[in-house]
DNA sequence: CGGCTGGCGTCGT
DNA sequence: TACGACGCCAGCC
C-alpha cells in the first residue's frame, strides 16, 4: 500500500470533534520526521472530503494551512465542535486525538 | 514571539 | 533515470 493509502486511511480514524498533528499522523504511517511529506500528500489529496485532512493541525496548536483555505479549514473544524480563534486551536490538548 | 534550519516524500524538469 | 525544488511542518535559537 502506498505511503499516502496508509496516510488517508490513518487519517479516517480519526473521530469527528478530534484532531491530530503532522507530526503523529506521520509516525502513525512510519515517518519519523515527515510532516513535510505529509503536507505535500494532504495538498496532493485525491480524495478531498472523503478525506479530512482538516482534521490535521500544527502540533503548535496553530490550524496551519489548507489547500482550500486556512478559513474553509477554520469553519470546518469549528463545524465539528473544535474551537478555533485567531487561526489557532482554542483546546488543542482537549481535542487532540492519539492513535 | 519571530526567524532560521532540519528532514521526508512527491512532482517537475 | 537522476537531481533539485516544493509543501497544509517541527523544533531550536
Amino acid at each position: 500500500m502506498n505511503l499516502e493509502q496508509k496516510i488517508y486511511k490513518k487519517l479516517l480514524e480519526v473521530p469527528k470533534g478530534q484532531i491530530t498533528t503532522y507530526g503523529e499522523l506521520a509516525k502513525a504511517v512510519g515517518l519519523k520526521n515527515g510532516q513535510r511529506a505529509i503536507g505535500k500528500i494532504m495538498n496532493k489529496n485525491p480524495y478531498p472530503v472523503i478525506v479530512p485532512c482538516h482534521r490535521v493541525v500544527m502540533s503548535t496548536g496553530k490550524i496551519g494551512g489548507y489547500a482550500y483555505g486556512e478559513h474553509i479549514k477554520t469553519k470546518l473544524l469549528n463545524d465539528e465542535g473544535i474551537k478555533t480563534e485567531n487561526g489557532k486551536i482554542k483546546d488543542f490538548e482537549k481535542n487532540v486525538f492519539r492513535f
